[in-house]
DNA sequence: AGCACGCCGACT
DNA sequence: GTCGGCGTGCTC
């Protein structure tokens, strides 16, 4: 027999299947899917035996497999067509679609597998009655302790002696039971569950009981869509099914994860960065070996090995870490979702109280089910938002707050209630802004706000390339009060104690919350009233859950406004809009104040009146004037090298050599990216809007393979790219 | 990735 | 004449 090997090499020239001959000592043991040792040149490698076969084509003769690495596979029937399939849809290099797919303990340079110690268990022997036995005092707390926790260690027994135990063990009272050690423990769950409302009721039923599709929840914040996923989960539980939910990073809090911990128990798996390599490891071959049924995490764990899924849920859908756009595969989550979803005939359910556009657009059009949840479930309407007028305040006031939000967190504390500020620090880069009026400068043609380039002196648009000289004059109201805008935390943070002396302020942003457990301590801290003001980034306008909580400050709406890319109008409505349901989530109403130089964008106005579906109407209304999507597609050609002319030379050619080769598409530059410079390599992009091309890929991987052999030229291909920098 | 092959400049 | 620079190509 023959196995068609993918070494482990992220290389495209080594990037196919080399086929070796299995020699007859590990014939029962090489599989599709498992981990080989083959010889490759003069090297040693590891590989993926991805095909099995019977035909020797190559003229040669074989080499042999010198071993297996694993005891079992690590890639099954399902991963390993998937994996061609995000192949073809990415262009990225095989052997990377599969890696993606497994943690690093499993990748080829970590070295030897984490070496795995056992645990001894002792539980109830089945059919024993314990009222026909008798026991003395410490038999007597070993089996109390035993019927309350169903299942214990050693250690769990405290100082009570070990040879009652093993008395116990030896009556045939208690078994043993021998473990894998797993570097974390979930305890076991209570079934914990809260009654739904009518609403949400319906939303389960709707996606229990119909056929296989998609579907997009829209709920409002605070509306219970956590609830929604626990009960639909459940339902899939009982049928013996599996589930997978993703949630951003941001909001995969211990909290989060304890939720569905105290009702699911140690049927889930929860994978996030605060794992250690051997943490994720463990985690990983619970799931594989089918020890946990519930799969909770960030964008990579839509790879968890999981056997007869019944529902993928992709929760805060909107949010753009489901695209993984740092290195290849540069794919996006929720098409993985998907194409899973069709692999095991299950619905994928998108939720969000912000739909992205992409998602609405699909549901309008019946692509995708509509699932709504208009209203919050303590009954209570959404928090009142009023804007403040920054352009007004700045001639009384010197700092960056008003004297509605001084007042307004005067009044919260004075009532001991708390209040969330939220610093948006998005988009902190260089763009000028008029001090007097708000007026930015764009891009005539792209409607992106213009990047200012310090070592030119002047103002530029990274999507196409348009330039214009910095201007020391605001166009709009002729003051001469133009300016580089800047927050920094800290200095907030400053102001901040100096307005209120007395109260205790958190910080919480990346800084701060860096070190492990951090972010849990600081929420809990929160929570437990230690602090009366919690000053955030995004993370504080994401998923928390704090009840006395009935004021949240947006100190700066604008940053996230201004940051050069089609989606800044949505991600701030999102934004603001999250932020806002921080607020009013139990009895006591909230309240929210939004401070901005913009007043009258509609992506603040819309969030005033708590209204989506207006703001989805007008943005799609500019998405189709401008052509971006979700009425065309995005494709970009990062072209980048050293030598920054040979770099735009090339990037020309590409231009041309794709308007040649390609028809019904918009090219965009070669332009500058918005860093243009970054370790001395010179970057350009290359922007393609288009609707249907068949020929596309096909033109795009010859181009790429081409560059793969220009040293000087690194070339990157991202589809649909969430950000283009 | 790693290694061999190959074709041009400065040295014992 | 040779040593060594790294551009190119191959690995079942």
């Amino acid at each position: 027999m023959i196995a068609g090997v993918l070494v482990e090499i992220s290389n495209k020239a080594v990037d196919k299947m080399f086929d070796y001959s299995i020699p007859s000592f590990l014939e029962n043991r090489v599989k599709e899917g498992i981990r080989v040792l083959v010889p490759f040149g003069k090297m040693k490698l590891e590989g993926f035996v991805i095909e099995i076969k019977n035909n020797n084509i190559y003229d040669k003769k074989l080499k042999d497999i010198l071993d297996v690495v694993d005891s079992d596979i690590v890639l099954n029937e399902e991963l390993l067509e998937l994996g061609k399939k995000i192949q073809k849809k990415t262009l990225a290099s095989l052997i990377s679609c599969y890696q993606v797919m497994l943690p690093k303990a499993l990748k080829a340079k970590h070295g030897s597998v984490v070496p795995v110690r056992f645990d001894t268990f002792y539980r109830l022997r089945k059919n024993i009655c314990l009222d026909e036995l008798k026991f003395n005092a410490s038999q007597l707390k070993i089996v109390e302790l035993v019927c309350e926790k169903k299942i214990v260690v050693r250690k769990d027994l405290g100082d009570i002696s070990l040879s009652s135990l093993n008395t116990l063990v030896k009556k045939g009272v208690l078994e043993e039971v021998k473990k894998e050690h797993y570097r974390r423990n979930y305890e076991e769950g209570i079934t914990f569950k809260h009654e739904l409302i009518a609403d949400q009721k319906k939303v389960v039923s709707q996606v229990t009981l119909d056929s296989p599709h998609t579907y997009l929840l829209y709920g409002v914040t605070g509306s219970g869509k956590t609830e929604v996923y626990m009960e639909i989960i459940d339902y899939y539980l009982n049928q013996g099914k599996t589930a997978i939910m993703l949630v951003p990073e941001i909001s995969l809090t211990p909290q989060m994860v304890q939720r569905f911990q105290k009702r699911f128990g140690s049927k889930i798996a929860a994978i996030h960065s605060g794992l250690s390599d051997g943490e994720k490891y463990d985690e990983w071959r619970r799931i594989a070996r089918g020890e946990a049924s519930i799969v909770i995490g960030a964008r990579s764990a839509i790879f968890a090995p999981l056997k007869n899924i019944g529902i993928i849920i992709i929760d805060e859908e909107h949010s753009d870490s489901y695209k993984q756009s740092n290195c290849n595969p540069r794919y996006q989550a929720k098409d993985i979702a998907k194409m899973r979803g069709e692999y095991h005939c299950c619905s994928v359910l998108l939720g969000s109280a912000t739909p992205s556009l992409e998602a609405m657009a699909r549901a309008q059009k019946g692509v995708y089910s509509l699932l709504k949840l208009p209203n919050r479930v303590n009954g209570k309407s959404m928090p009142k938002v009023e804007i403040v007028d920054m352009n007004r305040e700045m001639k009384t006031i010197r700092g960056h707050f008003s004297k509605k939000l001084v007042d307004a967190i005067q009044n919260c504390l004075d009532k001991k209630e708390q209040v969330i500020l939220l610093l948006n620090r998005r988009g902190y880069s260089s763009f000028v802004m008029c001090k007097n009026c708000g007026y930015t400068f764009k891009c005539p043609n792209c409607d992106i706000t213009l990047t200012y380039h310090k070592s030119s002196n002047t103002l530029r648009c990274h999507y196409c390339g348009y330039g214009e000289k910095r201007y020391f004059e605001c166009p709009k109201c002729h003051e001469k009060a133009l300016s580089n805008l800047g927050l920094g935390t800290q200095k907030i943070e400053e102001e901040l104690s100096n307005l209120f002396p007395t109260s205790q302020i958190l910080r919480m942003d990346y800084d701060t919350t860096s070190r492990k457990g951090m972010h849990e301590k600081m929420t809990n801290d929160f929570r437990d009233g230690k602090y009366d003001i919690l000053l955030g980034t995004q993370m504080v306008a994401k998923g928390l859950d704090f009840s006395n909580v009935t004021l949240v400050g947006i100190i700066n709406a604008d940053t996230s406004l201004n940051i050069p890319d089609f989606r800044s109008s949505e991600n701030t409505f999102s934004l603001l809009s999250q932020a806002a349901g921080r607020c009013g989530r139990s009895e006591r109403e909230g309240f929210v104040i939004i401070q901005t130089f913009n007043p009258n964008h509609y992506a603040i106005l819309f969030t005033k009146n708590h209204d989506y579906f207006s703001f989805y109407k007008q943005e799609m209304n500019i998405r189709r004037v401008l052509k971006y999507p979700p009425y065309f597609y995005l494709c970009n050609i990062k072209v980048s090298g050293k030598d920054s002319d040979f770099v735009l030379k090339e990037a020309l050619k590409i231009k041309g050599e794709l308007s040649r080769n390609l028809n019904n598409i918009i090219i965009l530059g070669p332009s500058t990216a918005s860093v243009f410079k970054v370790n001395n390599i010179y970057r350009y992009n290359i922007i393609l809007k288009y609707k249907i091309i068949d020929n596309l890929s096909e033109v795009l991987e010859r181009i790429d393979e081409h560059y793969k052999t220009v040293s000087k030229i690194h070339l990157e291909i991202d589809f649909e790219p969430s950000q283009i920098l």
